[in-house]
RNA sequence: GGGCUCGUAGCUCAGCACGGAUAGAGCACAGGCCUCCUAAGUCUGGGGUCGUGGGUUCAAAUCCCACCGGGCCCGCCA
């Protein structure tokens, strides 16, 4: 079943049988070793190759250019194997073009889900991603964790296991209720734009306006002790708040300058945020409705802002229920029937290097043994306690649904991330510290520096989404001008997506990734766009055959044409290493090397009139083959497939 | 100070897990290609001490060690 999906894999097979046969027909008593493959660098130095001379060559003590061309000569021809031939060492095989090219253009053109392996072992995973905080919009940086998420979700999904996507909703904490305090300050009122913007506005403002206030405050302080270095210090501060103020009154007029006006009115803002975040950690009940009002405001937005890309959630996790089921409190109390917890200057206190060295967990998950792992605060002096305790809970809650929790999450957060796990493992969930996955990925930066959600600084998913389709309909509308507008539209959305998808997606995860619109927007080579121009063009040459001739596949003997062959036959092995490893990357990369092939291809060989009506039908299936391949691949980027462009 | 991570062409990045043939793309630059299935394309050209130095190996961008440079993190933020 396996090599009836996974032709590169039969390949290797038979290849692997007829050195065998070789080797001890030729060489008897030579110890076994794995034989290796490895691709020529050209198709037309054959489809598969195998160094193994040089790893025999060890054991016989011979010339491993004399034994390759030795064993070449000895070696038998099978049904895809037409020859075999020794260059530089290695051993060379050239598959039967008619035989290899029915096998992998019928294997993919039969089954519309080609590529998909399906595991052996299927689990049941969470992948729980995006989870940003709901005071500000979705940024182009929140939106590389949702889009490297969702793919990674799809990857896993392809692959057999049993997923569910989960958001984590983090409405505790002072930021909510700062935000909530800035919304009262308003009269509560309903949003007049994208619920994300309208929360963010508030959130920035209030907060700007709050550290306004303060930061005047310490700075005629600092003036009458004429303390010059405070002073200094604080004009920067002030400068600061005061360049994003500017800002969000420009972006948010009637929000900013509402919040400005009222807040000068309150005596001391920040005693009252306390207590409304008490309030809510206590389940208060009117304090309760407008917390979770505005959080599903700001939540509304997300989902139409990345709904808008096709990234949806099987469920949103509030941090609160589980304080309130307390779900966090469970956990602290095992912690402290373990011997690793201590109290210090009135905090609680985990010893994590204590218990990664007495569970062997640096050996265990592969952490430099020497290193010493920072100790981790799980309840503050005032008693209250602080976020890992309770991300510990959310991961048992997690485990509760799943066998596998894969958590996308900051690199900035991977020290955090571990002592979660090594919390788990103290009590006694070692099998939830072993299972659960760190994602980490890097920032995505503007040019002129970092984000800022406090500050209001950022460059929103929505107006670089909005962006690229304005600029993929113009061009849409240069080459298709007849085209009725509705359809221009619906390319251009796709395109536009595609663009900002594949740009976060074609970076590695743990890179910096420097916002730049050019690039962002460029639709040429290595660009969404480029891939599904090609996934078009296959479209149109199959939209436009009056009929399909009998394929005579012997004659696909054109370079150009072995090499899409020999790439098709290798897209299982590369979704199953994706799906594996979590690299997206291999999925952008092959769907780019892919389309580029195939666009090649195009603009050398003719389809449709070719010479002969075999090679057309032949042709035919392999424009086939390639389409459902490029589609496929963009699948699981989460790219659409346009039909025209 | 310690841990993690990144360092590949002028710029942006693949390749590194599991070592294999002349290290690949794109952008930018120079020059060709639309009486022919959509030129968002294609072809040709220049451009590289793969951060540095050792080591292992028949073979190192890839593995090991040391060092240099950037980023992030290292007790009461999330």
């Amino acid at each position: 079943m396996i090599t009836m999906s996974n032709p590169l894999n039969k390949l290797r097979e038979e290849c692997s049988i007829l050195l065998k046969e070789t080797i001890t027909e030729s060489y008897p008593g030579v110890a076994e070793f794995e034989i290796k493959f490895t691709t020529p660098p050209n198709v037309t130095m054959g489809e598969l190759s195998s160094p193994l001379c040089f790893q025999l060559s060890k054991q016989i003590k011979k010339n491993p250019f004399q034994v390759a061309i030795e064993l070449v000569r000895k070696i038998k021809h099978s049904s895809l194997i037409s020859s075999v031939e020794a260059v530089n060492g290695y051993i060379n095989f050239h598959v039967n073009i008619e035989e290899w090219s029915k096998l992998v253009l019928e294997t993919v053109i039969n089954d519309s889900t080609y590529g998909y392996l399906k595991t052996g072992d299927p689990e049941k995973v969470i992948v729980e991603h995006t989870s940003a905080n709901p005071i500000h919009p979705i940024t182009i940086g929140t939106a590389r964790n949702a889009i490297l998420g969702d793919c990674l979700a799809k990857l896993v999904k392809k692959r057999g296991h049993d997923l569910s996507i989960h958001f984590l909703v983090n409405d505790m904490g002072r930021q909510v209720a700062l935000a909530v305090f800035g919304w009262k300050l308003l009269g509560t009122p309903e949003p007049n734009m994208r619920g994300e913007l309208f929360v963010g506005g508030i959130y920035a403002s209030t907060n700007v306006c709050i550290e306004l206030k303060k930061v005047n405050l310490e700075l005629k302080k600092a003036e009458e002790k004429e303390d010059v270095s405070l002073i200094t210090e604080l004009q920067e501060e002030l400068e600061k708040y005061e360049d994003a103020a500017i800002d969000l009154e420009k972006n948010y007029p009637l929000i900013f300058n509402s919040i400005k006006e009222k807040i000068s009115l309150v005596e001391d803002p920040s005693s009252e945020i306390v207590q409304i975040n008490t309030a809510y950690e206590t389940n208060q009940p009117d304090v309760v409705k407008l917390f979770r009002k505005l959080v599903k405001i700001c939540l509304d937005g997300f989902q139409e802002s990345l709904g808008d890309l096709g990234i949806v959630y099987d469920a949103f996790d509030y941090e609160s229920d589980l304080v309130w089921a307390k779900k966090a409190d469970e956990v602290l109390d095992n912690l402290r029937k373990t011997d690793f917890v201590e109290e210090d200057q009135g905090a609680l206190v985990l010893d994590c290097d204590g218990v990664a060295n007495i569970y062997g967990l640096k050996q265990r998950w592969g952490l430099s043994i020497n290193h010493e792992i920072p100790r981790l605060v799980l309840v503050r002096k005032d008693g209250t306690t602080l976020y890992p305790l309770r991300d510990m809970a959310y991961s048992i809650y997690k485990f509760s649904l799943a066998d596998k929790v894969i958590n996308v999450i900051g690199q900035e957060q991977a020290l955090a991330q571990l002592q979660v796990r090594i919390a788990l493992a103290a009590i006694g969930k070692m099998d939830m510290g072993d299972n659960q996955l760190h994602y980490g990925y890097e920032f995505v930066k503007l040019p002129e520096g970092k984000m800022s959600g406090r500050l209001g600084r950022y460059v929103t998913l929505q107006e670089v989404v909005d962006k690229s389709v304005e600029l993929a309909f113009d061009e849409v509308t240069k080459r298709t001008p007849d085209l009725p507008e509705e359809q221009r539209k619906s390319i251009a959305r796709m395109v536009g997506y595609g663009a900002v998808k594949y740009t976060l997606l074609s970076v590695d995860a743990n890179k910096t990734v420097i916002f730049d619109w050019d690039k962002a927007l460029n639709f040429e080579t290595n660009s969404a766009p480029f891939i599904q121009y090609s996934h078009a063009r296959t479209c149109n040459i199959i939209k436009r055959a009056e009929s399909k001739p009998n394929s005579d596949y012997g004659l696909l003997t054109d370079p150009k044409e072995r090499e899409i062959i020999s790439l098709l036959a290798s897209f299982p092995e590369v979704f199953q290493s994706a799906a594996d490893q979590l690299k997206p990357v291999e999925i952008t990369s092959y769907a780019n090397t892919l389309a580029d092939k195939f666009n090649s291809f195009y603009s050398a060989l003719r389809v449709l009139n070719a010479e002969k009506p075999e090679l057309i039908g032949a042709r035919l299936t392999l424009v086939e083959a390639a389409r459902i391949v490029l589609a496929n691949s963009l699948n699981l980027l989460g790219i659409e497939a346009p039909e025209r462009m």
